[in-house]
DNA sequence: AAATAAATTTAGACAAGGCTAAAATAATTT
DNA sequence: AAATTATTTTAGCCTTGTCTAAATTTATTT
């Protein structure tokens, strides 16, 4: 009669989890110093929870190699995923909080979210698929929406693109981006690249912008449909 | 230039001073028992905690005698109440969370809700006086809306009553009298009170219920205005 | 290939917040 | 008033999650 107890995770495992799960998603390997920048603890602290995250098989640790996510912690991340994303798109269209503050809420509420209110906020937003960033959203089931995109810098001018994403790593560049009127499902024409490293420009609301490649390069795009 | 930092006291905190502010108001006297009780922890766990409450001043302690909120203390105390009410009333109004539900809900939420979102909350609800067992909302400056009611079991039938509040402790009361259709703001008759700890008689939408004294005793009333 | 540098792990400490068992104090009975 | 019972506190221990300093392993230079 072994019952399979839902257990309760500490917020800090909760923390670890996503932050691997992220790292592995943006540069594929996941190492104790990723770990340490990422989650603001020193590297002897991560490397003293892989210890335990490893042992409950949540992740895989093989020494001075890295880790990565088992099944089970990879669906337990993207339960923390999804409840962060929902949230941060909840925030917005609830309760109006601009999009370069929601991450910042969203870090806290995604611990305390049950699946009830989970499930109420998911009908509320009509079963969103992306949060105000436009990142995606894991469905319930643990799956991925899958989107075709890729990064501004790649694009060859001329091009009309659609903004899919933008990364959240920054509110300043949020903000920037959204006095000038650049979100998700923005179109907008890539006017030209500039040589030597220079910026991108695009053309948007019929007004011109020079973004840096830095900026460029936390901006994913999609060509528009014609 | 001493700064007054804003200090972010932790979860369990809060949950202490919570507890001292709500044993305060429903005994009047707060012991030891009463908060290892309310808290769900060993006795020795609470006086361990209200050492550490009594040194930075946020309730005073006297041996064997029981502890009183500081002023300091009630500020934050009130500010989790407040916390508290408002989250519960917004997810009854804006996610349609059933009243003996949001009370378990708000009890995480109490603790990860910023200035910024309370004040959004509190704009969406319009400014409320009370959560939805009709618990006053202490204001932003800490003071209490004051309410004139008694319980149910000390008014001499026949009267015309309006339900101001119910006591949230207890879930499986709250359902039953949802069931009946008995929330704050509902007038009723109270038809009569039978002898020998007998039941209240009560009269609304058109049918009559009995109601146990304990149950009674939850549940607060004032005349209506007629 | 050896030397240096960088990343990772180990070892040991600490703060928070909980627990149990035993001691001290207060309250209640006899 | 003495004895008993109930409450509170003390003492000591445990777990979680963090830290620093030192040791180890891997990566990079020379």
């Amino acid at each position: 009669m072994e019952e399979r107890e839902k257990k309760a995770l500490s917020q800090s495992i909760e923390d670890y989890l996503k932050a691997v799960y992220e790292i592995e998603t943006s540069e594929g390997k996941v190492s104790t110093s990723a770990l340490s920048e990422k989650l603001g603890v020193s590297p002897a602290s991560v490397t003293n929870m892989v210890k335990k995250l490893s042992e409950r098989n949540l992740i895989a640790h093989r020494r001075y190699q890295g880790v990565a996510l088992t099944t089970a912690g990879r669906k337990i991340a993207l339960e923390v995923v999804r409840h962060h994303r929902l949230v941060e798109l909840y925030l917005k269209e609830a309760l109006g909080v601009p999009w370069d503050r929601v991450h910042q809420e969203a870090e806290k509420w995604e611990h305390v979210l049950s699946e009830d209110l989970e499930d109420r906020m998911d009908e509320f937003l009509g079963y969103p698929v992306a949060d105000p960033h436009g990142s995606p959203i894991p469905r319930r089931d643990g799956t991925m929406p899958v989107r075709d995109c890729s990064s501004l810098v790649e694009m060859e001018p001329p091009v009309q693109v659609k903004v899919v994403e933008v990364s959240d790593h920054d509110p300043e560049l949020l903000r920037y981006l959204g006095g000038i009127g650049l979100y998700p499902e923005t179109e907008m024409t890539v006017v030209s690249r500039e040589p030597f490293q220079g910026p991108i420009v695009v053309e948007l609301t019929g007004k011109e912008y020079s973004i840096g490649r830095n900026a460029a390069g936390y901006i994913m795009v999609q060509k528009a449909a014609n």
